[in-house]
DNA sequence: CTATTATATTCAAATATATTAATATAATAA
DNA sequence: TTATTATATTAATATATTTGAATATAATAG
């Protein structure tokens, strides 16, 4: 039998983490160094630090050291694919809230 | 500041979870009885309840009973495409794998 | 060498999730 | 009603993850 279903549980779980999340939407132009990033998400040095080591230890992310410097980058850019994919699905599933919200509107004869 | 890395973190959770990765996957042909599932995947029917219920939870997946029997579908099935994109990262993280391997069996020059 | 800056790792406590077995509910059949 | 079948929920325990503070390492400046 495949051992696909447990990678693949694996990698969502890589990802399942908002600070993680964050950190590879900021990797979208390209690399980036880790004080940056800990200015720009204001998050602290040391929870940025925890969480790129998680996302390299899963393959989803490099550092390059340059100096005192460590710049990261996304190792394959399928993964924004993934992301905007889950983000079609959340819009999807607001436009079916909206849906419901209307058809309870009309229901109940309050508007207008 | 938005909400998104948040949701897309639970999201991604949900999906975190082998048993549940491959229940979806059955779902990929359509509507499928509890019992059909179980006996497909050959786990229990407690557990598979258990998952069944984890997904009802996050909107990933709907019930629908008749008689006393439950279907079970996906709600968007956006999300396979979602499972697929993950799947062809695997793929490339495969090449990437088989390169390494490659390299070290020609820099040590081993091979032939 | 010492101090400073950038980054990474470790640890303990809190929280969350998984696992397994047992039990509950609900529909139907006898 | 009682028994049976299908599904769901609960509870106890084990395991994993998160968080925040402290500390470690590594590069460079002075």
């Amino acid at each position: 039998m495949s051992e696909l279903p447990q990678f693949k549980a694996e990698f969502f779980k890589a990802l399942a983490h908002p600070l993680r999340i964050r950190i590879i939407d900021e990797l979208r132009g390209g690399e980036i160094g880790v004080n940056d990033l800990c200015v720009r998400l204001r998050v602290e040095q040391s929870s940025v630090s925890q969480q790129l080591g998680l996302l390299r230890s899963r393959n989803i992310v490099v550092g390059r050291k340059e100096g005192q410097n460590v710049y990261y980058s996304i190792r394959d850019k399928t993964i924004f694919r993934l992301l905007d994919v889950a983000k079609e699905i959340f819009n999807n599933h607001l436009v079916g809230v909206q849906d419901m919200l209307s058809e309870l509107e009309s229901s109940s004869d309050v508007r207008r």
